[in-house]
RNA sequence: GUCCCCAUCGUCUAGAGGCCCAGGACAUCACCCUUUCACGGUGAAGACACGGGUUCGAAUCCCGUUGGGGACGCCA
């Protein structure tokens, strides 16, 4: 049997970090498996779906290289087709029309939550005679769920949880207005999609006991359930886009690389051995349900920092000097690209994000004269003017430019002045880059260029 | 309130009765490397929530307590 799973997302906001890992592992399961990964969105809300959110989740998606087969399902389009199996189940008994109010469900649960009860619809019209509708109300259609005996789920996660069908009510399938709800949809479009496999949030556990009894009514073969545990927030709360969660394009902003967050993911409630730098090839072999962990956890900014740094490091130069480029808006500028590309190896081992990256490369792009930080200029004091004065002089003729020869030539500078060699490299570093930290500075010197590096040094000298 | 789930270092986790006075990674601290900052290397500190069982033996099984989370909508 060819394993198809489903990512279904709702588009009422971004591609959060939370559905973006569903994402991963439903895509990990079926690529491990060499099956099919769908994508459906669930629109059926319509006052809070929007263009910009499907487009989000889209965009999200690709970022993250999740790609899916087949077209993708629009729910609310499906429509006809969730009524049409309503009205089925109604034909042959497993439903019944109910034409209870909001206000007078607002009174059951009211009443429930006073008693100490399950706040639950009490099945008033199970067994009535649809002739005793009172007039202008328009009515639902409920499942006519079993009341005795119990509901079990067999997940492969969470293992076996059954609860009491005493626990759950008479679920609406459709509305007054026709349309279904999302219990409904869900279970009616897994079925017609042929998911075999529904991986999804912990949140979603409560919710199968219900869609399990759709599938009973229909006579339907239910798929396996994988509920993995929820993200939480460092404070330990759920993360979700309701609490604020970030939506992955924010990631993308703050300069996270895809392959890092999906590493990252990854291991967010899924582990292998003591294996922490996972490869996406390997992910997709080593990938299983039985990996994944039970319990919620949350999500850490300083191990995604590291991972990043890790991949970053591991990037390809000419990629990087693109981001870069883009994130300081001098891509084109050929002069400026290539010092990135010469100085990427040293710049990269520097940095945890592409927005710290560009932040620690800006000063290649930089036009003379440039404006020392605070702790830049405090390096530039007389002494250190006179001591680059003199090295300037050294190196202005020197028949080499690279960053090996320069750095020979500076030593034996600080050795006949006796000195240490961290007294000429800070003042020139400020000299050059505006700042207290850098890559090595002869190989800054090299990527600069005899006449920029030499330039820098004169204004400096010329400021003071 | 009712039901469901969960519980190993600060965080992510390994651990599926003896291999564990609990291993790895991130973070933290120290040292080494070093022209700065990183990277890298070495090392330190740091956890089985609590209480009962079961067993020759429990982080691992059972029960309870506590704590956390989730679900209870004509939202998804």
């Amino acid at each position: 049997m060819t394993v198809v799973t489903r990512f279904a997302p709702s588009p009422t906001g971004f591609l959060h970090i939370g559905g973006a890992r569903t994402a991963l592992f439903n895509w990990l399961f079926a690529r491990h498996h060499g099956g099919v990964f769908r994508l459906r969105i669930e629109d059926t809300d319509r006052q809070r779906s929007t263009k910009e959110a499907i487009d989000a989740i889209i965009d999200g998606l690709k970022w993250l290289g999740l790609d899916w087969d087949d077209e993708t399902v629009f729910q609310f389009a499906r429509a006809p087709r969730h009524a049409q199996v309503a009205l089925e189940m109604l034909k042959q008994g497993k439903a019944y029309y109910c034409y209870t109010t909001p206000e007078e469900l607002e009174q059951m649960r009211e009443a429930a939550r006073a008693a100490g009860k399950p706040m639950r619809y009490d099945g008033r019209w199970r067994d009535r005679d649809p002739k005793d509708a009172p007039p202008g109300v328009k009515p639902v259609i409920r499942l006519k769920a079993p009341t005795s005996g119990e509901t079990v789920v067999h997940d492969k996660v969470q293992g076996e949880v059954r609860v009491s069908n005493e626990q759950l009510d008479d679920m609406i399938l459709l509305r007054s207005d026709g349309n279904p709800t999302y219990m409904h949809s869900v279970v009616v479009d897994d079925h017609d999609m042929g998911i075999t496999h529904v991986i999804r949030g912990d949140d979603h556990l409560t919710n199968t006991f219900r869609q399990l009894q759709i599938y009973q009514a229909m006579g339907w073969e239910p798929p396996s359930f994988a509920h993995i545990p929820l993200i939480h927030g460092p404070d330990g709360a759920k993360l979700s886009k309701r609490h604020g969660a970030l939506g992955v394009e924010a990631y993308r902003d703050m300069g996270y690389l895809p392959e890092a967050l999906r590493n990252y993911l990854l291991r967010l409630g899924w582990g292998h051995g003591d294996d922490e730098i996972i490869s996406t090839e390997q992910a997709v072999q080593w990938f299983d349900l039985d990996g994944c962990g039970r319990a919620p956890s949350r999500f850490d900014f300083a191990k995604l920092d590291n991972l990043n740094g890790h991949y970053l490091r591991q990037a390809d130069d000419a990629r990087l000097v693109q981001e870069v480029a883009l994130r300081l808006g001098v891509t084109g500028d050929a002069t400026t690209e290539e010092r990135l590309t010469i100085g990427m190896p040293g710049l990269k081992a520097r940095a945890k994000t592409l927005k710290e990256l560009a932040d620690n490369a800006r000063f290649y792009t930089l036009k003379r004269p440039l404006a020392p930080d605070d702790k830049a200029r405090a390096q530039l004091t007389a002494e250190a003017s006179k001591v680059l004065k003199e090295l300037r002089g050294v190196v202005a003729g020197s028949q080499s430019w690279s960053g090996a020869d320069l750095e020979a030539a500076a030593r034996g500078f600080a050795k006949a002045k006796g000195i240490k060699l961290g007294q000429i490299a800070q003042p020139l570093r400020a000299a050059l880059t505006g700042a207290t930290t850098s890559p090595p500075i002869f190989e800054v010197m090299q990527v600069l260029g005899r006449e920029e590096t030499l330039g820098r040094i004169d204004d400096v000298l010329a400021g003071s």
